[in-house]
DNA sequence: GTATGTTTCAAGCACTCGTTTGAAGCGAGG
DNA sequence: CCTCGCTTCAAACGAGTGCTTGAAACATAC
């Protein structure tokens, strides 16, 4: 007796599948079996797999960048321009919150998204490239306003950094890198993991330009 | 007329391959295709796919991960104990030179890394984790040492987050990130990237705590 | 009640996968 | 010359892949 509709179920049984095992390892059968539904449900509904996929990150993502890009235009239309932190806070807080929203399945939401921004072939850069560039250049200039005093090559890497970090924070909540602690690791919220990457993230954006070999110091 | 003998021709194939499309999207049929010998020529040097992942893997990594270590021992039996950049550089250097030195198949094996890492099914996490846990646990002791007005848990995090720049940093150098920047971007080498990331790294881990909600300030 | 358009289904298509097999090629030792 | 490991080879194995097909089930409209 499914509650949801068939092509609902088919997303919600991908995500999982694709986020806990890759996309490549998870076939379209082991998809409709956990779904409940026959395989040709998906070439009804999605047309294949690649979109499929699409489906699977936009569902969740096109409302993240929303968010992001809204929460970015609220704070440059404010008074005062935006300090790093605030931009900061715009792009990640967004993210943390629908992981969060989503529970268990949110960070394998973003386990998945870490493969497919790493693993990336050709048709499956192009999913995310387009999902994200709009946020990407908005928030790379607002980053080079905020920091007037760093070149915007410079403020380009570090935010990619930014990203890195934020990728990375995302993996580990659920992976096993908690087995390699030393020490035992407290359980974060997500205001506190946000704090936290605000923290480390924008004293690295604001860390002095390291000098230049061969120019002057 | 092969100039190297069946087993590095596979090993080298295997690690284009690999970190082109990912190890699920390259068929042995493919890297022995590559590599110009005869698919079961895999199975009787290496005994299986996996096995071929893990001799890949090896082969780079070992070197960078003893030449940490050796580096670590260095600083820590030298008279005062090692400030954060310098242990920083005692971890990133030796992964950068190793890409370095490899040139643009460097990069590209950075991106299989950075896949592994993210993707990670069950037996290839066991690969990765076996390889760095005593890196791990190393240098984070001796963060802890030098950053002792952290919490220990605290530095652990950071350390991910460290290790989330690297991989960032390296998945960039190859990937089609830049167009998606609004400005040009520099080729740097392998100093110049590595001068970067310790700035922003050690800022970040320097950072004052962030106040805990719920506690004094 | 019959016709229409949408959704679901079991079955099968052509193909590729990782792996195995058994024989051929090969250099060194007796 | 023959033999013995070691290495390479073409060919095939069974299983699983993404995708297609044609018919049944269903809901709605006439």
């Amino acid at each position: 007796m499914p509650s949801a509709t068939t092509k609902e179920r088919i997303l919600d049984a991908a995500e999982r599948l694709f986020a806990e095992k890759g996309v490549d390892a998870s076939s379209l059968r082991q998809v409709t079996g956990a779904a409940g539904v026959n395989v040709a449900a998906i070439h009804y509904h999605f047309g294949s797999k690649e979109e499929l996929l699409r489906a699977v990150i936009g569902r969740r993502f096109d409302p993240v960048n929303q968010e992001r890009l809204k929460q970015l235009d609220r704070l440059e239309t404010a008074g005062t321009p935006p300090d790093v932190e605030a931009i900061l806070r715009a792009f990640l807080e967004p993210a943390l919150d629908m992981l969060d929203a989503l529970g268990e399945q949110g960070s394998l939401l973003a386990r998945l998204v870490a493969r497919i921004y790493s693993d990336a072939s050709e048709p499956l850069k192009n999913v995310l490239m387009t999902q994200f560039r709009d946020v990407f250049t908005r928030f790379v200039e607002a980053l080079m306003t905020a920091l007037p005093e760093l070149p915007p090559a410079e403020v380009v890497l570090r935010f990619q950094y930014t990203a890195g970090v934020l990728h990375q924070s995302l993996s580990i909540i659920e992976l096993p890198v908690a087995e390699l602690s030393p020490v035992e690791l407290p359980a974060l919220d997500t205001e506190n993991m946000l704090q936290r990457m605000v923290s480390f993230v924008a004293a690295g954006l604001r860390a002095p330009l390291s000098p230049q070999p061969g120019g002057a110091a």
